[in-house]
DNA sequence: GAAACACTTAACCCTTGCGTTAACTGTTTT
DNA sequence: AAAACAGTTAACGCAAGGGTTAAGTGTTTC
C-alpha cells in the first residue's frame, strides 16, 4: 500500500485536432485573423489588406485556419468570405482544464499521502521506502 | 454618426512568446510532457522512456518545452531533471480570455447600435437583414 | 465582349520541425 | 582505471511552414 502511483502517460495520445489548433494559433498572422473576425465575417482579401504579405501566402493562412476548425468560409460569387467558429476554442480551454485537473487530483493525492504517512521525508525519486 | 467601427487589427502584432508556447503545444509528445511532469519533476530518461523515439530526438522537444517557458530544467550530476512551469501556462489562458472579452465587447456594441438604429438596413459591408 | 476583380494554382526558395545514427562528454559504479 | 550510465552534439534526411512571383479561373462591371 502507500504507493504513490504515477500515472504514466501512456504510449502519447495522438490528438490531431490539437496539433492543428494550436499550430494554427502559433502564428502571428494568424492569431490576428482570429482577433479579426471576432468583429463578424470578411473576405479574403480585406483580411490580407492588413497582413504584411501577398494574397497567395496570405491564404495559406486561411487554409490552414480553416483546417483546424477555428473558422469557416463560404464563397459568394467572386469573393471569399471568412467567419469565426468561437466554439471550436472550446478544444483548447477544455485541454487546459484538463491538465489543471490532473495537477489538483496529484497534488491533493501527494497531500493525503503526506498526511498519512508524516514520517516519509519524501526525497528521493518521489516515493520510496514507507512502510514499515 | 452611428458609424460602426470595425477595429482592424493593425499591422499584425508580434508575439513571440505566444508563437513559442502554442508552437510547443502543438505537438502530441510535448503535450504528453507536459501532462507528465503534472505529476512532478521527472529526468528526460524516465521521460523519454514513454515516448517512441530516440534520446536525441526527444531531446529535442524537451529544448523547445524550455524554450517556451513552459518547463524549467535543471542538471544535478548526469541527470537533467525537467519541472513543469504552471505559471506559464497562463499566457494561453490570458490570450483566450483577451479573444472572448473583445467578442463580447463588440457584440454588446453591434446589440446597441441595432437597438439605437433599428431603422437601418445596416448592409453594405457585411451585416444584414434579419428583422421582419 | 472586354476589362477589372477576387481569388487560386503552380513552381520555386529558404528555414524549421521531427526523426535518425554515430560519436562524444561528463558522472557514477565496480 | 575501466565500465556503465545519462545526456549531448554533430551530421544528415525528409516533410512542412512561410514566403515569393507568374500565370490561371471564374465573376462582375463597363
Amino acid at each position: 500500500m502507500a504507493k504513490l502511483s504515477t500515472p504514466a502517460v501512456g504510449p502519447v495520445p495522438a490528438e490531431p485536432e490539437l496539433d492543428d489548433v494550436f499550430l494554427a494559433l502559433a502564428d502571428p498572422t494568424r492569431r490576428s485573423v482570429i482577433h479579426r473576425l471576432g468583429a463578424g465575417p470578411a473576405g479574403v482579401g480585406d483580411l490580407a489588406a492588413e497582413a504584411a504579405m501577398t494574397l497567395p501566402s496570405f491564404l495559406k493562412h486561411v487554409r490552414m485556419l480553416e483546417r483546424s476548425g477555428l473558422i469557416r468560409t463560404r464563397k459568394d460569387g467572386r469573393v471569399r468570405t471568412c467567419e469565426l467558429d468561437r466554439e471550436r476554442l472550446g478544444v483548447v480551454d477544455d485541454w487546459l482544464a484538463q491538465q489543471r485537473r490532473l495537477w489538483e487530483e496529484r497534488t491533493d493525492r501527494l497531500e493525503r499521502f503526506v498526511t498519512a504517512n508524516p514520517d516519509t521525508g519524501g526525497h528521493g525519486t518521489a516515493d520510496e521506502r514507507n512502510e514499515s
